[in-house]
DNA sequence: ACATTGACCTGAGAGC
DNA sequence: TGCTCTCAGGTCAATG
């Protein structure tokens, strides 16, 4: 689930459920601990209040405002935050529970414990240690940097943009899709792409980005021109009725249209 | 430098 | 209904 769309949505709820609040107590899995023990967690975020909620990519920063560490939540493939009220129970996987002071509780839900939660002293340190690329959205990334950036690499265009430190933010299923509404195939080479193709593919990769979070990152409520809905083998592409292929890019499965990506 | 594969983990959903 | 099997929106390390 958890590519930039997804991520910045859990951020928006956690900025609405989770901020000001007294965190009564906090505890986590420990597989899903990277470099801190349950303690530390404990140690950083009892007591305390979460003040914002910082997104670069497909990482979250929950921060308290005081000089303590962010926590930082990656979501793997199958991670999401869900709030529950007082008297609901924790969701079935849940990894991670953070129970308020004055009732209800935060929880990250992640079946397959491939999501993370760290602590970071600095976030532009935590990026730098990470090796990520700037975030997809973040205004700095101008069409130059964009071009500059993506000029650097050598193999399909679509490993490339789900390099995270190419560009941080996209995965699998939304490389797919500005790709198909750029017309550009997965598997071209930076080398072949001009620099008109290069600026829609700019273009798009905002524009499909912003659809998402305005659809809820819900493939249903996505604009009907939207490849996302169909994603499998022999459906119609929504350009073109053609059927859409599943090919393999970089080790991940993907669809394309053959037809309208060139 | 890049692609590919397997590992990490687990269970939802498809197929029988 | 129940069993087995495949596959999954991420990342990393090892290998070719």
């Amino acid at each position: 689930m958890p590519e930039l769309p997804d991520v910045e949505l859990f951020r928006r709820s956690f900025e609405k459920t989770a901020l000001d609040r007294e965190i009564k107590s906090i505890s986590a899995e420990k597989s899903m601990l990277e470099g801190i023990s349950e303690t530390d967690l404990e140690k950083a975020f009892a007591g305390k209040k979460f003040s914002s909620a910082i997104r670069h990519g497909k990482h979250m920063f929950g921060g308290t405002g005081e000089s303590g560490p962010w926590m930082v939540i990656h979501f793997g493939m199958t991670g999401f935050l869900v709030y529950l009220q007082t008297d609901q129970q924790p969701p079935k996987h849940c990894r991670m529970l953070a129970t308020f002071a004055d009732g209800g509780k935060l929880a990250f839900d992640c079946r397959r414990k491939l999501g993370r939660i760290r602590l970071a002293a600095d976030i532009k340190n935590f990026v730098r240690d990470m090796d990520l690329g700037p975030d997809a959205l973040d205004e700095k990334l101008d069409f130059e940097e964009f071009e500059r950036r993506l000029a650097g690499t050598r193999g399909a265009v679509k490993s490339a943009l789900m390099n995270q430190s190419v560009i941080s933010g996209l995965g699998n299923i939304y490389t797919d899709e500005i790709l198909f509404h750029a017309g550009i195939h997965p598997r071209r080479k930076l080398a072949d792409i001009s620099k008109s193709e290069m600026e829609t593919l700019y273009r798009t990769m905002h524009r499909v980005l912003a659809a998402a979070i305005e659809a809820g990152a819900e493939p249903e409520r996505m604009p009907a021109n939207f490849l996302i809905r169909n994603r499998q083998p022999q459906a119609p592409c929504p350009n073109c009725g053609s059927p859409v292929e599943k090919i393999a890019v970089s080790g991940r499965n993907g669809y394309c249209c053959p037809v309208c990506q060139k």
